[in-house]
DNA sequence: GCCCATTCCATTGACGCCCATAAAATCCCA
DNA sequence: TGGGATTTTATGGGCGTCAATGGAATGGGC
């Protein structure tokens, strides 16, 4: 498996340790990337996080402006500027930094969501907020999507 | 066969595993998938079940969204997020997660029924009342579309 | 010397992997 | 074609390994 996907939700311990999953462990590793990229989630309260790949599609986002123009720096200074990158010890833990856990408001439990190239980094009772709302959307985008391909069923009926 | 097919109803062990059907299993191998991509049903209290092709789907689905997007993020999340890949054992068997069992209502059975690209795990009560109630609506449809042609017979009227 | 951070070790509970058994389907051969 | 033999499934359980977590020890900086 080569993408993030699930959710799970761990605590952390006295000293603001957490492990991360071992399925998104063996991601990143195949990732090749040392260590924890991550980043204030830009429309979200939680954080952002990965590997290379994530990485890599920052800088696309980024050379999609041209050098200079205001709408790089703004977004250079928003990812870029406030990225970190968190180590991750022997028994496959991270401290987030406090601007981090602020951002998210993350105390002392932590949900982390596969987005397939990245996972987000929650508060567990916000994410569950943030899940209803995002499940109830894709439901009536859904909906809509299978009444639109059901309005010319009669053209192929048969029998 | 590529296809699921058919239903069955298969118990739980102690552990909480069950058994994939073998006929599911082959379809998965020829499908080319290690364990079993899933995720809770958007419109129905079941599991949604397969392989690549399945994830497939929803990749595409997800990718019709550029990134960053506030659409993508969401399918993403509802998608991705909740979705898992369960290991199968030696045996061909899955322990389902609390969470995908209790969206389904899964206590100590299931039933596995064939969608054709996908599969869907039922509490084998609830599926017998959704067949139930699927069976009376397709039949009244038919009804619909035999008055329909009742009413122009010289068009295509078939059967 | 004291404090903070990183590394190391220890516990426990879950999970993966292995083998065993019973029932059912399939095959095979007279 | 029928009945026995063989293989495949479904299921049960034992055991070792690993993940998550907690805490101790070590080392470096102030």
């Amino acid at each position: 498996m080569d993408r993030f996907v699930s959710n799970v939700t761990l605590r952390l311990d006295s000293k603001g340790r957490v492990s991360i999953p071992a399925a998104y462990r063996s991601v990143l590793a195949r990732d090749g990337f040392e260590g924890l990229y991550c980043y204030p989630a830009l429309d979200a309260p939680a954080v952002d996080a990965g590997g290379n790949a994530l990485m890599a599609e920052i800088e696309s986002l980024i050379g999609r402006y041209p050098p200079f123009s205001d709408g790089r720096e703004r977004f250079a200074m928003a990812l870029y500027g406030t990225s970190e990158t968190l180590k991750i010890d022997g028994e496959g833990r991270v401290s987030l930094s406090d601007a981090l856990k602020s951002h998210a408001g993350i105390t002392d439990a932590v949900a982390f969501v596969g987005l397939g190239h990245k996972f987000q980094i929650w508060e567990p009772e916000w994410f569950r907020r943030e899940l209803a709302e995002a499940t109830q959307r894709v439901r009536t985008l859904k909906a809509e999507l299978g009444s639109q391909a059901a309005a010319q069923p009669a053209l192929g009926a048969r029998e």
